[in-house]
DNA sequence: AACACATATGAATAATTGTTCATATGTTCA
DNA sequence: TGAACATATGAACAATTATTCATATGTGTT
């Protein structure tokens, strides 16, 4: 690691005590991880379109139901999608709009340019 | 993967017309992924300050020169962040405004409840 | 040109992770 | 209760990836 030269000095103080906290960039990191996997984003991006059955979205997907299920369950455990169940059938969907947010912000991003 | 019921064809159609292309939800995939670690987020988070150069950021985040640089070699190929040299040292900012959104985000998703 | 400084990069390693296969759990219906 | 269906889950394997170490590249200075 480089010395500090003394005119940055100042710089890293103050983007330190600007800078959030470990945690919550740690927990930031920790949900983006979550987006970024394109099983998953294919998932959220169905449920976007509204609430779903698992073999409804391993139909859409075109993916095994253990796959699907094994990563439904990290969607889940990351509280980016809700559980209900109706009969032999578990319907999932988004936790909340916040998601659809995060996810719509990611798409834009990508399609502008 | 179990069988489709006839009362779920005509939402798997529908949701199949109306989500992006694969090639965009993959992008979108990648872009995440890319936000998906803790080191990263941390570099975007001391970028989001204001440009600034590769041993301020080592000092930030108490890193090594060499892992630090492997990383903004990462966030450079994913065009999240932008480089510019003054003579020795290498200045690195966020590539664009958008950058800033989507990491205010996802901060404050963590940040709410 | 030679040297010091700032940053980049290749190879190696350890750790994480997504899918598959096999099987378990939970629900409905006869 | 037993069979069929829908979903969940554990173990194993292959693939990806973040860091370290060593070294290379590029820039300013003497």
């Amino acid at each position: 690691m480089a010395d500090i030269h003394p005119e940055h000095a100042h710089i890293i103080e103050q983007t330190k005590s600007n800078m959030p906290s470990e945690e919550v960039l740690e927990k930031t990191a920790e949900v983006f991880k979550v987006f970024g996997d394109k099983t998953r984003i294919r998932i959220l991006a169905a449920l976007s379109e509204g609430e779903m059955c698992v073999c409804c979205i391993c139909e859409i997907l075109g993916m095994s139901q253990s796959a699907v299920s094994h990563q439904l369950s990290v969607l889940k455990a990351a509280r980016l999608i809700k559980s209900r169940r109706e009969g032999k059938q578990m319907y999932y969907s988004l936790d909340d709009a916040h998601i659809g947010a995060i996810l719509c912000t990611g798409i834009s991003h990508v399609e502008e340019d």
